[in-house]
DNA sequence: ATGCCAACACAATGTTGA
């Protein structure tokens, strides 16, 4: 079984190429992020062609989450409990989907699709409402291992934190910024204190996005902020990993790429 | 090489992104 995330940037401009990476690449299942649009323009109908069942969560043209598998849906929830809320008025935002999928003798599946606010700068209320997200999933996610300790659970996408200087091109660059500061690298570690495995770091070396100014990805000027944190029974049986730096490639590519995870069965 | 900001709503710019 092969699962993957991707920021994808806008589904509509991008369903073409996203369908054609899930057919080339044999995934089954796919979390997305940024889709930017509601369920009732989300492309449903290219997915269905293509043999996935799809998740869809997006309230306005911002944000948006949605999951799209082979398998067969069981259980969907658009927020995960205590996920705060933000703006004026105040609001849940379409940042986390949860997909639960049936799988082979029982063995369920659950992933989460997760956009982590990008906080906007050290200042800035955004920054503020990043790390209280990340502590309160962190909190709920706690309680889901302890429910159930063999569960097969992974908390994918596009993080928003660049955890080690390495995963930016140039931590020179990003003095005083978002991303990088030790609040935010202490929530994305504070995981692990629950056991989640973050399993994509110690199988492959790459960075998963790049901006679209500046010749950013010609230079190779990008950074490491999509991961995957696996439950522990999940990330025993992870295979491989690979980040399909490509996909950065050619007109109407993603600012982010995508990062396929392979399960033993 | 991989190529010099993109996508959204809304109708000219403003917002967001990282």
């Amino acid at each position: 079984m092969r699962f993957a995330t991707w920021n994808v940037n806008s589904i509509r401009t991008r369903v073409d190429r996203v369908i054609a990476f899930l057919e080339r690449c044999d995934v089954d299942v796919l979390a997305m992020q940024e889709i930017k649009c509601k369920p009732e323009q989300f492309p449903t109908e290219a997915f269905t062609a293509a043999g996935y069942h799809v998740a869809v969560h997006g309230l306005n043209q911002w944000n948006g989450v949605a999951v799209a598998s082979r398998l067969p849906i069981l259980h969907i929830d658009t927020h995960f409990a205590g996920q705060p809320a933000f703006g004026d008025p105040a609001q849940v935002e379409a940042r986390a989907l949860g997909v639960t999928l049936g799988h082979k003798e029982g063995t369920d599946f659950t992933i989460w699709s997760l956009y982590v606010p990008n906080g906007r700068s050290l200042d800035h209320p955004h920054y503020a409402y990043k790390l209280a997200w990340l502590a309160a999933l962190k909190a709920e996610a706690a309680r889901w291992l302890s429910a159930d300790s063999q569960a097969r659970i992974a908390l994918v996408g596009d993080w928003n934190v660049a955890p080690f200087d390495e995963d930016v091109w140039d931590i020179s660059a990003f003095e005083g910024s978002t991303h990088v500061s030790e609040a935010e690298r202490r929530a994305f570690f504070a995981f692990a204190e629950d056991g989640w495995e973050e399993v994509t770091r110690e199988r492959v070396t790459n960075y998963t996005y790049w901006d679209y100014q500046k010749l950013r990805f010609v230079k190779n000027e990008g950074m490491r902020i999509d991961f995957v944190y696996a439950s522990p029974a999940l990330a025993a049986a992870v295979s491989e990993v690979e980040i399909d730096r490509n996909e950065r490639k050619g007109k109407g590519a993603s600012d982010h790429v995508p990062v396929i995870v392979t399960v033993d069965e």
